[in-house]
DNA sequence: GTCTATATCCAGATAGAC
DNA sequence: GTCTATCTGGATATAGAC
């Protein structure tokens, strides 16, 4: 009985996650009013009907996606902040990292567009706002103190810090917009050139 | 007789332009579903009824504006690639207009933020699309051959020259999206940080 | 040229059968 | 849990009066 129950839980879950990786891809390529309802259904294989036994509503989805974002991105971020490496050590770890999740994981990319269009956009549940008022900062702060402590010890350039972190994920942001754009065809650019701009 | 003709034109074409002001700056900052018909109306002072006599639908106000955005982008760069300028100088220029466009002027982001949006995502009109595929990588040309010259002459660094120009104009992109959402409180970064990764 | 009123359509969400 | 059918609201675009 309450196996069961566990188990029926489980597949429920499986299936909320089978609708967020479909949504993600729409929302990243088409945004949150483009994408249909009936487009995430069939995406996930199933009826509008059903769709709406996992979740309440299309934004609903939107919100618990930008929640994942985010923490995925600001959990990152704060793992590499702890990691025992010299600050531009971890600042070419993060570029590595950014770039290769870039290229291999389709998902990655698609997280940060989501994060870039949803941040970019005003035409968003209240929720998401809050959301990102909230969470935006972290990945910015954790960046500023490694360039900060980098700086003090000489082995990053004397740029204001916050301009370089700025700079820094600006940046990525960029690339991770033209990655959803052209796919495959993307050629990541040599990690050497960014890092340039810190030592 | 004539003369009336001509000054009916032109007032049109005022109308037509604060139209096409107003919609660039909800288009931007909502995209392009989000953005209702009655937004750009009221925005500009009219009825909704009354756009329908300047514009035939939303979608040709997009991609009017779409047109409109590349026209701008690219001229300007064709533009800079002709000055009598040492290459590592024309790249400090584009670096320093941009971001002083990006200050000064609120239109200047906007049209940067409606490609990087439109080019991003797949719910645009078909005309749209074509102008994107046709357009966007000219600036992207110009400023890999302002490299490449710039290489042969040692001035400035060996890094692929296809590489430097996509992390060029994909930062440039990012920061437009970062300006878009902060406005005001925004602080320009130091052109020098950008300038690091080719000089 | 400009407005108000309205026809039409489509998408989000619900109800109810299986 | 899953589907089909339907209600409802809202947005585009048009019609017609001034």
């Amino acid at each position: 009985m309450g196996r069961n129950k566990e188990l029926n839980q489980k597949t429920k879950d499986e299936r909320r996650g089978q609708i967020l990786s479909k949504a993600l891809m729409l929302f990243a390529t088409k945004g949150l009013a483009a994408t249909k309802i009936t487009d995430i259904a069939s995406a996930a294989g199933m009826s509008q009907g059903l769709l709406y036994h996992y979740y309440r509503s299309k934004e609903d989805i939107f919100v618990e996606l930008i929640r994942s974002a985010f923490e995925r991105m600001n959990t990152a971020s704060l793992e590499l902040e702890k990691l025992p490496l010299p600050p531009q050590e971890k600042i070419r770890l993060a570029i590595e990292t950014l770039l290769q999740g870039l290229n291999d994981n389709e998902d990655t990319g698609r997280y940060y567009l989501l994060i870039a269009v949803a941040t970019a956009s005003e035409a968003i549940p209240e929720a998401a706002k809050t959301i990102i008022q909230k969470e935006n900062l972290v990945p910015y702060e954790v960046i500023t103190r490694i360039i900060s402590e980098g700086q003090k010890d000489g082995s990053i350039k004397d740029y204001e810090a916050k301009d370089l972190a700025l700079v820094f994920w600006t940046s990525m942001k960029g690339l991770a917009i033209h990655k959803a754009v052209h796919g495959n065809k993307f050629k990541m650019p040599d990690a050497d050139i960014l890092m340039s701009m810190f030592i």
